[in-house]
Order: C-alpha cells, then structure tokens, then sequence
DNA sequence: TCATTAGGAATGATTGTTCATTCCGAATAA
DNA sequence: TTATTCGGAATGAACAATCATTCCTAATGA
C-alpha cells in the first residue's frame, strides 16, 4: 500500500474510533489509549497524526460539520420555491442523521465545549447560519413565520436531537412515512400556509 | 443554626455547585475538587453526603427530573380541552427552561450517559413519558396527529434544547412574545386543525 | 542500508477517594 | 453563669489509580 493511501487510512481510523467513543461517552469519558484499541493502533501513534487529544476533538469536530454542512445542500438551488427548498433541506437533515446517528450526537454533546477552538466553532455557526440564511429568505418571500431566524431554525433541527438519541438506543429502522410526517408538521410550524 | 438546615444547606450547596459545573463542563469534565471549591466545602465533606461522583450525579439528575415533571403538570386538569392542556404543558415547561437552563442543559447533557443509574433512567423515562401521555389523550380525541407519542413530543421538546443553548450563551431576556409565536408554531406542528 | 513510521512501556501530572486531625456547638458539671 | 468534656461534622494533605503524553526500540520499505 502506498505511504500516503496508508497514513490516511490509519488516521482516519483514528477519527473513526474517536467518533465513536466521543458520542457515546463524551470527550472526557473516552481516554487515547481506549482509541488506539479501538482503532487498533497504538496509543503512541495517534500522536503522529495529532498534537493533543484537543486537537484529535477539533479536527473530527470540524469535519463532522463541514461533512454535515455539505449534506444540507445538496440539490438545494436558489430559484426553487421555499416549499421546495425546505423539502430538500429537511430530508438531507433527515438523511443525513438517520445515516450518521453518531455524528449528529457527537455534534450536539459537544457544540457548547469549553475546548473547541476558533475554528471548530466557526464550522458549527456555519452550519447553523446556513439554515438560518434559508429561513430568511422564505421569510422574505412572506411564506416563513417572522421570527428570529435561530429560532424558526430551531423548531426544524431541535426535535432532530431527541429523535437521533431514541434511534441511537432502540436501533430502529427510520421509515418513509415517519420522515414525511415530521416534514409536514415542521413546515406546518414554520411557515404561513 | 439547627443540625438539621446546617446539613441540608451543605448538601445543597454541594448539589448546586455541581449543577452549574456538570451543565457547562460535562460529568468527567468536572472535578471533585473543583466542586468543593465553587461550594465552598472542603473535598471530603463531599463524601459525607454522597458515596461517590456517581452517586452524587445521580441523585442531581434525579433531583433536577424530578422537579422538572412537577413542574409539568402544574394546572393541568382532566376535564381541560386538548388545546388548553397543550398551552399549560408548553408553558410550564418553557417557563422552567428558562428559570432554569443550567437544569435543562444537564438534563440533555446526560440522558443517554453511562453512569446514570436504573433511578435515574426512571426518572427521564417517568418525564417523557408523561408527555407522551398528553400527546396520547390528544390524538385519541383526533386533535393531535397519529403517531408514536414520542415522535410527537420531540416536536415540541427539541426546539428547546438548541434553544435554551442560546439563551445560555447570550444570556438575553425571553420575551413572552416569544414564547406565544413559539407555542402556536409547536401547536401547529402536532394538531390537526 | 537508512530514513521513516509504529508500537507500547515509561513518565509525570492529575484524579477520585481516604483518613488522621481539627473544629465547633451542645451537654454537662461546678 | 462559666469551664470542661464530648461527639459528630468538616477538612485537606496524602494515596493509589489512571490519564495524556513522551520516548526509545522494532519494524517497515525504498
């Protein structure tokens, strides 16, 4: 195997197994030498890739929500309707969630974190300015209820965070049907039908 | 001071300076020497209270659930209609976030945590499932939509969570404005008006 | 061969917990 | 009243365990 392909590898190994423990046991519940067994590496070597567990956390937390951030647009263009977009961007949350459960959690265990730097907290305004900036613009167009665009934001991302803890646990398959009747009634909370 | 109040101010301010530490930096995050030090106690005074930092977490988490639920139900009543019994549940509960975030972050911080034990996986689930009792009554009456209680209920409890993030960080002053556009938007959300 | 990477034992710092000691107010005695 | 005794509560230094991090040797591969 190629030096470059290989390190990659083992690094994302790395992140892989810190995801895991991370959002089951919290940052300061999970200790380096329970990721390097886990990632089937040596405690020594996750130091080759990372100058501190601090900085393991950032790196994963920033990927996580750019990786995210990236999966709210997809297929989301700016001349659709505000029905439309909200479609899309609902069910790339949706999607998004019920494919990375870990992830989600991760996130929302740990967006308030006393160790995350400036540029993992840029990453989660990110995210959470880019939904905003969609609920602004429906609420230009008088379709979106006139509130606080966090707000608005919080009434379609907040009962993702319950909901991916309840599949986090039961392990339950996320049927079609559920996906719509949550789109409906977050648009019937959000908008001005 | 009698023995008794002397005791219980001691384990009460034990109790709250762990609140305060647990909701900002996470159970591990928190030392035991940091806890006595914000409560004004020496560290081993801890220990004449509670057994270990496990137990002392659960008896908080269960404290805090506890008196969340009561809070719930407070001028609830059998005989009201769906839409009046919604308007006190949303607004007991709002009103309990917001006079007490730190309680609320904890809550949300540890639901899922490892080290809770079965009294305190009790006394989330006795929570929850009050809601989804509300939820139920509701929807057999055909005023609220058909699906899993639970589902319904992260509708109307999840936006609180990234919400009450916020008026943590920004400490601003909730309007009761606010609270009304976010009650008929959740309203909205779970009835079939 | 030799430069680079991996591994995991060693290290020093930090933690939860203990325990010998101090403190303090009530009870007792004078 | 006032001095003395007493017992449980409080303390924080000390302990053993555990942690993040370092370092040195082995393995790898070019």
């Amino acid at each position: 195997m190629p030096e470059t392909i290989k390190n990659i590898s083992k690094k994302d190994a790395i992140l892989k197994a810190a995801l895991q423990l991370f959002s089951h046991r919290s940052f300061d519940g999970t200790t380096i030498p329970e990721i390097a067994r886990v990632a089937k590496v040596g405690a020594g070597t996750i130091y080759r890739y990372f100058i501190s567990k601090e900085d393991l956390v950032n790196e994963l937390f920033v990927r996580v929500l750019d990786d995210f951030t990236e999966h709210l647009q997809v297929g989301l263009h700016g001349q659709m309707d505000t029905r439309t977009r909200f479609h899309h961007l609902f069910n790339n949350a949706w999607n998004y969630v019920m494919n990375n459960v870990e992830a989600f959690l991760f996130i929302n265990l740990n967006d308030e974190a006393t160790y995350l730097n400036d540029r993992s907290r840029k990453s989660f305004s990110r995210m959470w300015d880019y939904i905003a900036e969609m609920v602004e613009q429906g609420a230009d167009k008088g379709e979106l209820i006139k509130l606080d665009p966090k707000f608005v934001a919080s009434l379609v991302y907040g009962p993702l965070i319950p909901i991916s803890k309840r599949f986090n646990n039961d392990n339950r398959q996320a049927s079609q049907a559920l996906a719509k009747a949550l789109e409906e009634a977050t648009w019937r909370a959000i908008s001005t039908d």
